[in-house]
DNA sequence: AATGTAGGTTACCTTGGGAAACCATCTAGT
DNA sequence: ACTAGATGGTTTCCCAAGGTAACCTACATT
């Protein structure tokens, strides 16, 4: 059933849209598609929690936009790398990150209006 | 405090990617996207619970990315429509619905292929 | 009077994220 | 020998966000 239509609520395709549409995920795979990270790099640089950036990780692998690889130093270096498809979703995520940074003022100004007019209600 | 720096845990572009790096934000702003719409319709269109589509909404309202309308009609009717600033954020992030559309297929067979590792480790 | 419709709000419960502690493993320092 | 420190997690607890379902207002139909 790969319906391929965002908008049934039954589609699977829903589900990619659960994922993706996450911060901690966009962050992490605009993180990553500038090259590979070490576990406590990716904590320091995007201020996760661990817990939930060990959840994030595993999805991100078991979606197939991470990989993981282990190597026997001392201590253990974890390192996360972006795959084919992760690269290619990133791109799409940049995007997101340089609205974000662009239109971050005209934001703010409608909030501000919008409060404001809702404090004339009150 | 403007920073511009997606990166920094402190800066104020990391609220814009909370509020936009959400799964109904995304399909409220394409649905809007393609036209006005009222509230039982993208209630029907998207699944999404009342409570949650008026927060939604409010919110999207508040951030300048769409505009609320009633109509004294009976019943009210009010109608939502998506603004110049949110026109251009759902071109953003219609890329994003597309990438969904096209990549499940390789999403799911990631997620088959980890889970049948999996099996075999258990 | 009862029912239906549109657009919500409220009460309640469950899920998920965040903070902090703990753990295993090895090394370096004293 | 003992302690401290780094890495990559897991576990525990708490609180906020999301979902379900009921209720509300206003009017119109039957």
């Amino acid at each position: 059933m790969e319906c391929g239509d965002l908008f049934n609520p039954d589609c699977p395709t829903r589900l990619v849209l659960d994922r993706i549409a996450d911060k901690w995920t966009v962050m992490l795979l605009v993180l990553l598609s500038q090259g590979p990270m070490r576990f406590s790099a990716l904590r320091r640089a995007t201020g996760i929690s661990q817990k939930v950036l060990a959840q994030t990780l595993k999805r991100l692998e078991r979606d197939g936009f991470a990989s993981r690889a282990v190597f026997p130093t001392v201590p253990v270096t974890v390192e996360y790398a972006i795959t084919p498809l992760g690269a290619d979703l990133a791109q799409t995520l940049e995007g997101l990150r340089l609205w974000s940074e662009r239109h971050i003022g005209a934001v703010l100004a409608a909030q501000r209006h919008y409060d404001a007019r809702d404090d004339q209600a009150a």
